[in-house]
DNA sequence: ATCGTTTATCGGCGATATACGATGAATTCG
DNA sequence: CGAATTCATCGTATATCGCCGATAAACGAT
């Protein structure tokens, strides 16, 4: 993942509503665009606008059912965004440094 | 760290810049807004609204020392938001799910 | 074939974000 | 003192975001 994909995936992540629905997603093993509508109070087009968002930013699968479409939170996705936070943390001057703390010697 | 400090400290971290503000942080165990400017196609005013941003998502510290001040990389807020997303996928429906894969269960 | 349900897309509006240059404040150097 | 350095802030122009209502598209049910 490079450093655009990685701002992408948090550009998606960073929004209220958009967080709401990766928490929903991931309490309930998949679900339709109408399910996170009654969860959230906005709009039907406001929702599928913002999957739109996590579904580019491939944090979230998308399959095409009926009568309703499942959406699910793609867990490697986002635990890879996690990751690469990490690896920034650890990367950080290895030594004593960025406050006086060493780094993960446990 | 609540719902509304993640998503600041998310988009903070979702700009381009921003990110390689915070990379280079971590490189270079502190520096400042000129040794940034140096590294980025930005104007001085550019950066130092970035750091502003960065600095009010407590992701950086800012030692104001003469002649030079001094931005850090807050590793603590880093790995915080590293790994309220890492919850987020362990919560993720305990069991079978989220595409037939079991939760870290090593 | 028509209707109802579900979801995606379009157009537009207000708000926010991003960029820059100019300016000011604080400090150091000559 | 005056000049230079470093950085923050202001004002402003432009672009993007976020939201909505309206509409289109897809499809099952009647």
């Amino acid at each position: 993942m490079d450093a655009t994909r990685l701002t992408e995936r948090l550009a998606a992540l960073a929004h209220p509503a958009r967080l709401e629905i990766v928490l929903h997603l991931a309490r309930t093993d998949g679900c339709g665009c109408g399910d996170v509508v009654d969860t959230l109070p906005l709009a039907q087009s406001t929702v599928s606008q913002h999957l739109k968002v996590l579904l580019e930013a491939d944090l979230i699968t998308h399959e095409r059912k009926r009568p309703r479409s499942t959406y699910r939170l793609n867990r490697d996705a986002l635990l890879a965004v996690s990751e690469h936070l990490n690896a920034i943390v650890d990367q950080c001057c290895v030594g004593a440094c960025c406050g006086g703390k060493s780094n993960r010697l446990d």
